[in-house]
RNA sequence: GGUUCCGUAGCUCAGUUGGACAGAGCAACAGCCUUCUAAGCUGUGGGUCGCGCGUUCGAAUCGCGCCGGAAUCACCA
């Protein structure tokens, strides 16, 4: 169906036309939603027309209201309020939009053909040697939101994890297991494979610590004693060992990071997110490695005297960049620009987004200019969703302080207040207990995964324990409430028809249509900037407007069948938009709760 | 110090190309269940949109300058 406002841009560039012999762009009529307080549906601001018209702002809203007016027959009435003219649709275009559109499936989504736009997103990329904690939860969620989002605007999403598999950082946690760790396995305590081997990285740093006291006590200065710490040497040896693929070493690797894998795994199918692939950095370290000595050969990157190569940024208003160590290993970067390559190789991807936070801004920018430099036609297609960080109302994790809030142990918590306030309400009473963990699932994790996805992403967030679970107002079990509150309506009205008739909508069932009129735009404004928030606070709107009516309108029990069966359209196209929306976020809803 | 981002009600956040008296939720207080799920609904109080200048018919929104906060500027990842 034609869209509004592209309807009222058209007629009052016509009425320029005609009345003022002028012609403007089609980009200088604004037109907007009315704001509440005022009567009609759009509104063309006519400031920018006065220069054209040469009349008082009433005159000009008056004339180009009659005008429009007696052009359309879906433009039923108008009214001028300072400069501003605002326009009645008529209902019949609401009714049809709700006949026609509303009651689709796939109401408000772009299919994906095959020569949509190709989007690789990168996210989730962990560490294998500690478990996943709060800052990791906001970026799987937002990965797998926004990967939601542009596949419903269109496009052909590819998501991608890179884990981080090797470095130093691994051979700390095996070091310590080796030590320590008397053969213990996830098996043998029960423990989830990721937090052992994090628990193992934690005892390094213990030891470590302890040596450093231990030496600044001997008299070393605190820099000496933290670079001489004997286990750390031991850990450098073994990445050494490693990277010569020592037999023993690559045993002890595989098996601890099996184990984390194992853990990864349950982790993300509690938050419900997958990938179409996943990379491991073991594998693509070398990548880029080959592409930056070619670059130096071709003299666009350049060599110091002890042969480490670097990238000159000083063109770009940066500094140096380092991208081969003198002793010709790796660093980051170097393997970020092998692996774009290798990604642009398997996909020609026309976007790379990668999900990371917004400490590493400068890394991406750097990316960017140095993949530019190497002479790759896509650099510029690579874009960094930077996200802020998750703070808590003390102020940040701090693991050292033991702050730092397990992911795992969260989504325990989340479920088991969902329970809690069940109970306490006194609901789902007579349910199987299998029915009711499914649901207390379901609502927690709406809880914890609204939480995130409602705060627009690049903006630090606070994370208050005691805010994410309470589940009234703003949060995803209101949103879900809704959706159950409609689906027993439903069940209930099984055997009335669902269909509009010729009877008048009041304010509120209007309100409703032209709510959900806006959701496709809400879709793509969220896939252009990114932005899963805009489609949480959509649903949110649309559900405080249901309750409304709900609460002041019976459905099933209306005078007249007319007007049930046109509120059973209307809430049935409310129930799949919420349900279509929360999916967006990655949210599920419940039937019942 | 350079760069990037942020600053809106006591708290957490909306406010998308500049538009009509700045909006929600939480918290506080006062109400609404013999009627489709009260995890709901209604009402009251609460703001110099960090500060200043500028552009404009019009600025929370754009520009400049301050102030405050965050991140970053490694032969770490």
């Amino acid at each position: 169906m034609q869209r509004i406002e592209n309807l009222i841009r058209i007629l009052a560039l016509e009425a320029v036309q005609s009345f003022w012999k002028t012609s403007m762009e089609e980009g200088a009529i604004q037109v907007q939603k009315t704001r509440r307080d005022f009567k009609g549906d759009f509104t063309v601001v006519v400031f920018p027309l006065l220069r054209h018209s040469r009349l008082s702002p009433e005159l000009t809203g008056e004339t180009m209201g009659q005008f429009i007016n007696e052009k359309s027959e879906l433009i039923s009435d108008y009214n001028v309020v300072k400069g501003f003219l605002n326009l009645v649709v008529d209902q019949k275009y609401w009714k049809q939009l709700l006949e026609l559109e509303l009651s689709s499936e796939s109401y408000g989504k772009t299919d994906v053909v095959a020569s949509a736009p190709k989007v690789m997103i990168e996210y989730s990329s962990p560490n294998t040697n500690k478990p996943l904690h709060l800052g990791h939860i906001r970026n799987n969620l937002l990965g797998h939101s926004v990967s939601q989002i542009l596949e419903a605007s269109g496009k052909q999403v590819q998501k991608v994890n890179l884990v981080n598999d090797r470095g130093i950082h691994i051979c700390k946690s095996m070091l310590s297991w080796l030590k320590e760790g008397e053969g213990e396995t996830p098996g043998s305590s029960g423990l989830k494979g990721d937090h052992l081997v994090g628990k193992y990285y934690v005892r390094y740093d213990k030891i470590y610590k302890a040596q450093v006291e231990t030496a600044i006590k001997e008299g070393k200065a605190k820099t000496e004693a933290e670079a001489e710490a004997p286990i750390l040497a031991e850990a450098r040896e073994m990445l050494l060992k490693w990277e010569a693929e020592d037999p023993e070493v690559r045993t002890l690797w595989e098996m601890m990071n099996g184990w984390v894998y194992e853990g990864f795994k349950k982790t993300y199918e509690r938050l419900g997110i997958s990938f179409h692939k996943t990379y491991y950095e073991s594998e693509t370290y070398k990548l880029g490695k080959e592409i930056i000595l070619k670059g130096l050969n071709e003299g666009v990157l350049y060599q110091k005297e002890d042969g480490s190569v670097w990238a000159n940024l000083e063109d770009e208003g940066l500094d140096q960049k380092l991208l081969l160590r003198s002793d010709g290993t790796s660093v980051y970067m170097t393997q970020d620009v092998g692996t774009a390559h290798q990604r642009y190789e398997e996909s020609e991807f026309d976007s790379h987004i990668y999900v990371v936070g917004n400490e590493q801004n400068y890394h991406f920018q750097v990316l960017s200019i140095v993949l530019k430099k190497l002479g790759y036609s896509w650099s510029d297609r690579l874009y960094h969703l930077s996200y802020g960080m998750v703070e808590l109302p003390e102020g940040k994790m701090k693991s050292r302080e033991g702050t730092v809030v397990d992911a795992d142990d969260l989504m325990d918590e989340m479920e088991s207040t969902a329970r809690q306030m069940s109970d306490e309400l006194g609901k789902l009473g007579e349910f199987e207990e299998e029915e009711k963990s499914r649901i207390f699932r379901q609502v927690g994790m709406g809880a914890l995964k609204y939480f995130i996805l409602k705060v627009d992403p690049k903006k630090n967030m606070t994370f208050d324990p005691k805010e994410s679970v309470d589940f009234n107002g703003n949060t995803g079990p209101f949103i879900q409430y809704t959706y159950a509150r409609i689906r027993s309506v439903l069940r209930k009205g099984v055997d009335v028809p669902k269909a509009v008739g010729s009877q008048e909508m009041n304010d509120k069932e209007v309100a409703l249509v032209r709510l959900m009129y806006d959701y496709p735009e809400v879709i793509n404004e969220a896939a252009r900037a990114l932005n899963p928030s805009l489609v949480a606070n959509f649903l949110f709107d649309l559900a405080k407007e249901f309750n409304q009516f709900y609460h002041d309108h019976s459905i099933l029990n209306a005078e007249e069948q007319e007007v049930v069966s046109l509120r059973l359209l209307l809430v049935d196209a409310i129930s799949r938009i919420i349900e279509s929306g929360m999916n967006l976020l990655g949210i599920e809803v419940p039937e019942r709760m």
